[in-house]
DNA sequence: TCGAGACATCGATGTTCGTCGATGTATTTA
DNA sequence: TAAATACATCGACGAACATCGATGTCTCGA
């Protein structure tokens, strides 16, 4: 139960061979660089406030489909950032892009954002 | 069923009065911009691989408590570069911070974690 | 075939971010 | 009290990001 704390005052008296002074249990089932930058990519898409609303409001629009020019306004923002800020959510795995004629639709990738969650709660 | 469908279609013939083209149904029920801000800051905080990788080892440590120096190594980053970014970690509510002698100790905030994952669940 | 509309891409710009070395602060030990 | 250790803060620098205007691509209707 107090193994952390014991092994913690051990160190402290060990702290003499070299430049380590802390335990070093950990590292070996920490996540891994890779994994961590493939993780990083997708919640970077969810950092920023306009990329969220993005994605309530797509998720919260009729057929949860949305095209570009729903976005514009309600978001204040030109035509070629909306379009930016789409592309990294499409790239991130988040929306799903389907051209229909003239129009782009955007729609939530299912399980996206569900295996984003599950990835959070599991690690707590 | 097709409800949004229509509604694009009626707007597209709609294009006339002023600059508007698309069904401006949304925007009502969307993230408001405040909130947007909150959300994107404590998701910025894992926006990055590091940061992700020390909530990994925070974790899965014996007693869910590390030190600063129990970082530094794994992550191959400098130890300002570390306090900086526990620093982001704590200010978004994702850490705890408990200072004991001249150590200081950093756990998982309860619940920080799943609150965020509920957040992207209903959304969807 | 031509023009108009919807969207993507490009290049530029101001801002934010991650990292580091240097330094400051607090606590323990001698 | 003085030295050493653990950590935080500061200032700087290069990279990445958000935003915009201009332009390119594609589709539809005249």
């Amino acid at each position: 139960m107090t193994t952390a704390t014991a092994s913690r005052a051990l160190a402290d008296t060990a702290c003499e061979a070299e430049a380590a002074c802390c335990v070093p249990t950990h590292g070996q089932n920490a996540l891994e660089p890779a994994e961590a930058n493939a993780l990083a990519t997708r919640f970077k898409a969810l950092a920023d406030p306009n990329r969220l609303r993005i994605l309530s409001i797509v998720s919260s629009s009729a057929e949860a489909e949305t095209c570009v020019c729903d976005l514009t306004e309600p978001l204040d923002l030109g035509q070629p950032t909306v379009s930016h800020h789409l592309k990294i959510l499409v790239d991130a795995g988040l929306l799903n892009r389907e051209k229909r004629g003239v129009w782009a639709y955007y729609s939530l990738a299912p399980n996206a954002l569900d295996s984003l969650a599950a990835t959070l709660t599991q690690k707590a």
